[in-house]
DNA sequence: GCCAACGTTGGC
DNA sequence: GCCAACGTTGGC
């Protein structure tokens, strides 16, 4: 079992929306890096744990727990021109971007990026790393039980 | 809105 | 293959 951290603009889908989802699933679309879909690709398997992390926002930081829900299977939006993650070479007899399905599990108290970083025992998180731009980022297990405690303490 | 950092593109 | 220009991400 692996653990990753996923970044989703709350604005796009928030742990709320993923709760209110039918079986609080959402397909996670607009996946456009490679290494992120390799992610997605050759190291998930269903029932790895996700931290869902609210970027691009007003409070950035981790705001609920989640799981992998599904294999990985084309991301439909690389087909649709109306889509903002539209591919125009993307071709559906080879498929460029993946998607899973995400299960949200419950919404945490904010966890959040000031907090994340203030916490010697996270330096090394990878989503924390300077310059870090990547959507889905592997959580070592050790990250993932600190993590758990501190979501388990009142924030301050 | 600003800007640092990174990824991608495309000329050569 | 190099690298400058440009676009995107994402915190502040």
């Amino acid at each position: 079992m692996a653990y990753w951290l996923m970044k989703s603009e709350p604005s796009d889908c928030s742990i709320d929306d993923a709760l209110a989802a039918p079986n609080a699933t959402v397909p996670w679309t607009g996946v456009r890096n490679h290494q992120a879909r390799n992610f997605l690709r050759d190291a998930m398997r269903v029932d790895d744990g996700v931290l869902f992390y609210h970027s691009s926002c007003p409070q950035p930081g981790i705001a609920g727990l989640a799981r992998i829900a599904s294999e990985c299977r084309p991301d439909p939006t690389q087909f649709d021109p109306a889509s903002p993650w539209y591919d125009p070479t993307a071709r559906p007899q080879s498929p460029r971007w993946l998607l899973r399905d995400v299960q949200a599990l419950r919404r945490t108290r904010l966890l959040s990026l000031a907090e994340l970083r203030a916490h010697p025992g996270l330096a090394d998180l990878l989503v924390l790393r300077r310059g870090n731009r990547l959507s889905i980022t592997p959580v070592s297990d050790a990250h993932w039980q600190l993590i758990g405690a501190l979501l388990a303490q009142p924030g301050r």
